[in-house]
DNA sequence: AAGTGGCTCAACCGCCCTACC
DNA sequence: GGGTAGGGCGGTTGAGCCACT
């Protein structure tokens, strides 16, 4: 059964022919999509408007990047997908000329046997319990077992804070740096995550936690991150939260301000948190704390700084730390 | 040469969300 | 509020290709 949009008329389905995609990249390039649905009447398609959008989208638009995945691009993906998950066209939006189908079909044929070969559940990244990865791996060369693809990745483990170096044996869950947990645990810990260079950097942070309260703290030099624009509500709502922009405003101010961002999460299952945080500005330094208190017997932090670049994301060089607290 | 199995990837399917009436 | 259309997205399918037997 066809879409709705072209259930009325017969259609054609299948391959499209080099004549097909002629008279589509005509009539788009000329008159532009507008509405999907009458485009292939206006084209002389026989074709469901669903159809010659997706092979506009897939196959026929002029800024499509044709040809393999490079090593970058491939590191690009895991590393999203990791906080992520399926979520192809979220993934793909991090990956200029790249469409979400190619990123899944690349997924699908590629990484996830790769990993799958390391050892990794390609759901979760982390290492399957029974499994043994088809490469020895040593346990002291974290940052190398987190992102086998590339040695020249720019993620290394590198926190201000050399405590959070000493790393425990990586049997649960390798692609995060374990800390062992202090004798006794302080119900609220004041963290230094990092400190980090930026221009037009994203923050993309994951929580995955039971019961957690996590607030963070953002200084900023001699301005600020305006946290007035930022929609609280959506930050409490349960699972993935990727969409939850928040809209900073860089203002100069005569002090160096912190703002707090609060995350909750109730009782159940640990879910995965993500937000993200747009910032506009210079290059400046910019200091990131993260006070917790939590109940759990697992939190999980990730962060990961990225910037929009027309050349792809992540730039900067101690870009992601990650901690985990065994409780 | 023919058959078979695995792989890739373009295309489709079905569901969901939003806008509009 | 309910129905409908359009668009977006993730999952799945299947044609075509290739390597191997």
């Amino acid at each position: 059964m066809g879409h709705h949009c072209c259930s009325k008329q017969k259609v054609k389905r299948g391959l499209w022919s080099p004549e097909e995609d002629e008279k589509l990249v005509k009539y788009i390039t000329t008159h532009g999509h507008g509405c999907w649905s009458s485009v292939p009447k206006q084209a002389g398609l026989q074709r469901c408007g669903k159809s010659c959008r997706l092979r506009w989208i897939n196959y026929l638009r002029p800024d499509l990047k044709r040809g393999s995945f490079s090593a970058q691009e491939e590191r690009i993906i895991i590393d999203v997908h990791r906080i992520l998950g399926n979520r192809w066209a979220q993934i793909a939006k991090h990956l200029p000329g790249r469409t979400d189908n190619e990123v899944k079909n690349f997924w699908n044929s590629c990484i996830k046997k790769k990993l799958i070969a390391q050892g990794l559940d390609p759901k979760t990244h982390n290492l399957i319990p029974t499994a043994r990865p088809n490469n020895s791996i040593n346990s002291a060369n974290i940052s190398q077992f987190h992102h086998p693809h590339s040695s020249t990745t720019p993620f290394t483990i590198s926190s201000p804070n050399k405590s959070f170096e000493t790393a425990t044996p990586m049997d649960m869950n390798p692609p995060l740096v374990t800390v062992p947990p202090p004798p006794t645990l302080p119900l609220h810990e004041t963290i230094p995550i990092s400190t980090f260079q930026y221009q037009d950097a994203n923050v993309l942070m994951s929580f995955k936690d039971q019961n957690c309260h996590t607030s963070i703290d953002f200084t900023h030099g001699s301005s600020s991150l305006d946290q007035t624009n930022m929609s609280s509500s959506s930050f409490h709502q349960p699972g993935f939260m990727d969409d939850c922009m928040w809209a900073s405003t860089v203002e100069p101010l005569e002090a160096p301000r912190q703002n707090e961002v609060e995350f909750q999460q109730g009782q159940g299952q640990a879910q995965p948190l993500a937000c993200k945080m747009d910032f506009d500005g210079p290059n400046e330094e910019k200091g990131l704390e993260m006070e917790s208190s939590y109940n759990s017997s697992t939190f999980d932090i990730e962060l990961m700084e990225s910037a929009l670049m027309p050349s792809g994301i992540f730039c900067g060089g101690s870009s992601i730390e990650q901690l985990q607290w065994d409780c």
